[in-house]
DNA sequence: CGACTCGTACGATAGGCATCGTAGTACGGC
DNA sequence: GCCGTACTACGATGCCTATCGTACGAGTCG
């Protein structure tokens, strides 16, 4: 009830000066990863977990997306039972400017061109 | 000897529509991987294998090359004894518009920020 | 409280991969 | 032809990881 900070339980995120760029490549490389981040880029707000109906079991959900949390590419906040999961845009443009967006651009690019 | 105009062995590269975004992404993921791209990106012309000084033996360097060959990032021909090594940066530029671009800034952005 | 949903933890498994060392092939020059 | 250089092929090794299933913890609602 009233406004506790957020929920009880809060999860590791890695501070901006320690997300290294291979990380977040590598992050990216992955099918599954990479299509949850192009669904939350393209989300108004943050999406929980279950959203997503990605084609592996739960727990491998899970594990992708402590690999997008701990590479620094998307933050993760427990609201109740849901855990809410939002791109870190901002900072990621902060510390590689334009990256995002190109990477964006290439995944919706080939997207497009797969589906025709 | 039929005539093959540069050397008798080719290597196979992946054509433009074969290059998937997240080999890509895959392949840079690699620091050892990231450096050699780094440093194609700033020479003037192609650059043979034997010009690195990767902290490495030669076998893994060789792995390295051929991971970023199979997955389109570079172009390599044999020339005499010598395999020079190149980037398919405008390929790369046709099929993913401003990502090497991106890529290398974020790369260099990274590189300045942990020799300070 | 009890049932239900959401997500986690843990162990297992199978495949991938970065690395090495050694032995070998291709090419150019002497 | 012979040697040296450049790179490769192959096998081994140890680590990382994507996947699963099951059992569990945390929170919500009746």
């Amino acid at each position: 009830m009233s406004s506790p900070a957020v929920s009880s339980r809060d999860l590791p995120h890695p501070a901006l000066d320690e997300i290294r760029l291979e990380g977040v490549l590598h992050a990216l490389s992955d099918p599954m990863r990479l299509r949850i981040v192009r669904e939350l880029a393209g989300a108004p707000g943050d999406l929980s977990c279950s959203h997503f109906d990605l084609p592996v079991t739960k727990s491998t959900t899970t594990h992708h997306f402590r690999v997008l949390r701990e590479s620094g590419v998307i933050r993760q906040v427990y609201r109740g039972t849901a855990k809410m999961n939002g791109l870190r845009r901002d900072e990621l443009d902060e510390l590689f400017p334009g990256l995002m967006g190109a990477l964006l651009a290439a995944a919706a690019r080939q997207a497009a061109r797969l589906d025709d």
